[in-house]
DNA sequence: GATGAATGAGTCTTCATTCAT
DNA sequence: GATGAATGAAGACTCATTCAT
């Protein structure tokens, strides 16, 4: 335990300067001063440099798979939309509280190695798997509309991304989002994935 | 004019390079060989590696941004749909044409340095507005359910971006995508943009 | 004597590293984890790694010597030729039973250490004195050719040392080696070093 | 040539230092600071430390099996003791006069890479095959007393190796030795080598 | 006595950039 | 304009040794 505790409180500071400064700015330098550990040390804990960050990417990526449950239907269940809205708000709520490791994801985790490269399409590629598979779902009960469930699921979840990178963006302290914003959030992104933004009118062409 | 085709041809080189190894990876000696020059021409071309990438990022994201037409009312124009269509089209297009600039932009671009991020970051920022612009425009002309409109064009922006992102991805190759691929993608992203994935059954509740 | 013990099994442990690794790949993190002791052990035994290098060594260089013994003459002695022939054939057979320490001998103690070098260098001029000494008795009792003693010293000991060098390299595995080989050795390399190799004829210049 | 020239000038500094310190405790900055030249520069001439280094030992052993001529019979050519002469004779003074050489070779050449240590060994046994060869045709003409003849080869070589490596170290100056100590070394080698030490008394056994 | 976490000096190697020719 | 040899700062990683427990 003892040596856990140590390599979690490296991974946090390191986590820290990775997010300010990517993965390539950052030294093992910097690293151990913040830290205050020596060079050996620092080896002592992880392999190399990468092996530190691909640890802070796989926790980052777990914790958000953590907070996605399946939507299940059945007598007991919450509804289809509510569970899906649990979901969102899980989401949402941890990377606003960890803006800094979403700045990792966003930034710094892609293009530097394949490995990690790796890591991370088959991480988007189980999103939209299990986002597709919960639509077919639906599509089956009539709950969703048929069509090109795969390219809806990639939509779903860059509209997601998009809004949560910006909501970090713009909230970048460390401070817990105001719950209200968060709620609004998802409320908005669930609006426009259940409905769209088209009106009748505009569906129907008859705009002039 | 003799100097500015050299200049393009590296750049072209260097395209590629960067495409398949990313920034900090790509060494000059990579470009230099790629395009047959010595070490210090390059740098009678370009101020130094930095210069040569940014160049490269501003050429794609202005090729992209020439791509997208302010969506325009009146007597004589298409409808509005027909012109959102026509910018997902030509966007779509043009990105599955050139999956190399895509690449740096989605995996290679973001994190090493803040000038360049910054770039990225008014890039989103410009298209978003756009993108609310247009949409606020639609509400006050009744095709558009009003609402949290910012959230919804990111909405927007991020299903293009992640479906895009996934086509070139499965389109690895560099011939061009079939047409209709093309343009069943659109519609795809426009069904689900403009109706959202849920059916009246659905967004009733009566799931039960 | 319980230190003593367990010093001598590090000792056995180390011997079997630097002999396959030699003494710059060896890592003191090597032996500890041959010999199942923690790194702070290792230091309550041996003062640091040349140390112990220089006591295998050392033990390595008096196994030798006292293997040697000095030919005597006098009433009830054996022949000088058999006690040379028992010093071979004691010599052959411990570097042969023993042959990681030659190959530390031959290939690891040399050139990193001075402390080592003369270490090494005494050893073989002491080696050398020894059979100029004997050489130097044989020509007063008419059984050797007078010449170049020195010379002829080195002569014989760089003999030995390539014979043993050879028949270790090709027996590298640890059974000891059949005695008849041994016996053949030492035969052979006592014929060429009383003898020399050329015959009557060569030696009178008859060669046309 | 400008190139070629560089490379020789490095290999030379090189060469001092590594007989003075030995492979591993002969830093990069020590041969680049008595070689007056950037870090970098001494990349751009060598791979490595190591490869540095191959290259010292390949032009050494080369040297010297470039002045080892093969002994030929036949009418016009000198006799066979006389050829042999000539071939230790250039040996012993190229070595003498190369002694950094030399120290290299018998001092830090040996057991820490792999790939030289093969190449030392090679080079050991193509010369023993030499001798072996040399000697067989001996005895085919009467000139060789017949035996054991890998042994005697063995014997030879290390004969001639001990005596170099004395001489060397007896004479550590620059100073080429004078022409009648290799001489004298050279004839005293080559009785031992073709008469042995023994008298005829000796090996008759009668010394009583 | 034993342990093993911590140390930090030491080394190799890379690579963007310069500048004399 | 073009060249490419030279530069040297920067950075990752190793490992013998120490010392508090």
């Amino acid at each position: 335990m003892e040596r856990e505790q140590r390599r979690t409180q490296v991974l946090e500071y390191a986590q820290r300067i990775f997010a300010r400064k990517g993965f390539h700015d950052t030294n093992v330098a910097d690293i151990i001063a913040e830290a205050g550990i020596a060079r050996g040390t620092f080896y002592l804990y992880f392999e190399n440099k990468r092996e530190l960050f691909e640890t802070l990417l796989d926790q980052a990526l777990g914790d958000i798979e953590t907070r996605i449950l399946r939507v299940r239907r059945g007598p007991g269940q919450p509804p289809a939309i509510a569970q899906v809205r649990a979901n969102l708000q899980r989401v949402f709520e941890y990377m606003l509280a960890h803006s800094e490791l979403l700045d990792i994801l966003l930034h710094h985790a892609s293009g530097f190695d394949p490995v990690l490269d790796e890591k991370l399409a088959q991480f988007s590629a189980r999103l939209t798997a299990d986002i597709e598979r919960a639509l077919s779902l639906g599509v089956d009960m009539g709950l969703v509309r048929p069509g090109n469930l795969s390219v809806a699921a990639l939509c779903i979840l860059g509209a997601v991304r998009e809004v949560i990178a910006s909501a970090v963006r713009t909230s970048p302290g460390n401070e817990p989002r105001r719950a209200p914003a968060v709620d609004e959030l998802v409320e908005s992104v669930l609006a426009v994935g259940l409905r769209g933004v088209a009106t009748a009118r505009l569906l129907a062409g008859e705009e002039g």
